[in-house]
DNA sequence: GAGTTTGAAACT
DNA sequence: CAGTTTCAAACTC
């Protein structure tokens, strides 16, 4: 309820950078792979075996800090703040009940652009039903735009400098420690095209990625990724025999350009485009489905993406309970569009938490989990927060705040642990931002300090 | 790290 | 279509 939709913007706080445009970047293989939340999370008191910390390389995209990441439309549901005592403690499949019926929809804008800017940008991409894009971020903080910081909702969870959040900026590359839910994944830097017919075409070489969707037109490019406007792919492939050209290829089947994977003469990459090309009318033609996302996975677009899997799995040793089968790597519950044996993937065995982990603005849930039901390691606390928060858009939203403040203090000079105060300071007003917004509080409750 | 299992994609 | 092969990732040890 509640009129007007607030909306909130996280964008780095800023400090006083120099264009530095001679970045390099470091090659190594990110290593992302979003855990899916399970029901039975054995909470070991704090030891060494309990929840098992994930290293997750943040690694830039694109060498600048020129990017930014705008998006719209966040799934943020009003929610009271209230002890949970309505909820079984543990188990498993309990759930509570949800009614969709009324949401805020309010909106959380993450970026990397001062804020003046991003205003101005959404409201020119609202419109058209755009929702990222990349912009040039020259630096100058705005008018000291800086989102102060706050306490957090669940301090348990975060600023525990020993064991948490083991910030390292070395070199381009930002070491964060994956815990809980919360899972840092690589900033998606795809530029997404806005719909600018001249300045997509550009060859700087922002977006090699463009992919016809359409089975109307023939090979035209549409300059726009109609589908796919956010793609979460951040996996190296390591194929050998498809030369990524196949949708074997995850890259490819992501519309993306092979970038820091491992794979054997690739020729996914902007050297081969007319046999890219080729290879993309051949793959549609057999399958004119073929780039719209199959499953809820890439769902998270503006335009015609269909609000429904498109198909199902057939998964027959795997009860669908295992990444193997579509359904549940993509977190939603088997379909009757599944010919699936065995299934175990409903309704019902979705956690909570996993709920549109992969939609964008996904505003079905007003469902809550206590955070002592969270898998985390720290002390329960009273406070609940809705499901979803941490979805996987709010999450690379905030991996990409991270990784620019990083960026930032490199550029800065700034030393190691400046430079990690400085990250998990970033880190604390970023959570604070996402958590108010998920309360479902106003937007600028920002305080200067 | 090597070897196995799995189901989507490709192929016939 | 259906049946088979190929493929790269998920999984296991
Ligand atoms: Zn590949
Ligand atoms: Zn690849
Ligand atoms: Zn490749
Ligand atoms: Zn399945
Ligand atoms: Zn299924
Ligand atoms: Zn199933």
């Amino acid at each position: 309820m509640s009129g007007n939709p607030p909306s909130i913007v996280l964008l780095p706080s800023s400090s006083s950078i120099s264009s530095n445009p001679s970045i390099q970047t470091v090659t190594a293989h990110p290593i992302v792979r979003p855990p899916i939340i399970l029901h039975q999370q054995t909470l070991q008191p704090s030891s060494s075996s309990s929840i098992p910390f994930k290293n997750v390389i943040v690694k830039p995209y694109r060498d600048s800090i020129q990017q930014a990441l705008t998006t719209t439309n966040v799934d943020v549901k009003p929610i009271i703040l209230q002890q949970s005592d309505n909820v079984e403690p543990h188990q498993p499949n309990k759930r509570i009940a949800l009614d969709s019926s009324d949401f805020n929809s309010s909106n959380i804008t993450f970026s990397a652009v001062p804020k003046s800017e991003v205003m101005t940008v959404l409201q020119q991409t609202q419109p058209l039903n755009t929702v990222s894009l990349a912009t040039m971020v020259p630096q100058s903080s705005s008018n000291s735009a800086s989102f102060s910081t706050l306490r957090l909702v669940t301090p348990s969870t975060f600023i525990n400098p020993s064991e948490m959040s083991t910030i390292q900026t070395s070199g381009q590359q930002i070491l964060l420690q994956q815990r809980g839910n919360l899972v840092i994944t690589q900033p998606l830097v795809t530029l997404q095209v806005q719909q600018d017919p001249n300045s997509a075409q550009k060859e700087n070489n922002s977006n090699p990625n463009l992919f016809p969707t359409e089975q109307s037109t023939t090979n035209t490019r549409t300059t726009n990724v109609d589908y796919l406007p956010i793609q979460y792919q951040r996996k190296p492939c390591n194929c050998t025999k498809s030369m990524c050209l196949k949708l074997y290829c995850d890259c490819f089947a992501n519309g993306l350009n092979c970038q820091n994977c491992a794979c054997l003469n690739c020729h996914n990459d902007t050297r081969h485009e007319e046999e890219r090309a080729k290879a993309i009318a051949a793959t549609l033609e057999r399958n004119p489905n073929a780039f719209k996302s199959k499953m809820y996975k890439f769902a998270n677009t503006t335009i015609p993406q269909p609000d429904r899997p498109l198909k199902g799995c057939n998964c027959k040793k795997s009860s669908c309970h295992k990444r193997y089968c579509e359904c549940y790597e993509s977190r939603v519950p088997c379909t009757n569009l599944c010919k699936c044996i065995g299934c175990k993937n409903t309704e019902q065995s979705v956690h909570p938490l996993n709920v549109g982990f992969y939609r964008s603005g996904q505003p079905k849930t007003t469902s809550q989990t206590p955070l002592d039901q969270i898998p985390r390691t720290g002390p329960p606390t009273e406070t609940t927060i809705p499901n979803n928060v941490f979805n996987m858009e709010v999450t690379e939203a905030l991996a990409t705040c991270l990784l620019v403040t990083g960026q930032q203090c490199e550029m800065n000079q700034m030393s190691d642990l400046e430079s990690k105060q400085a990250i998990l300071k970033e880190f604390q007003r970023c959570m604070y931002q996402i958590v108010q917004s998920a309360l479902g509080r106003p937007p600028t409750s920002s305080l200067f300090d």
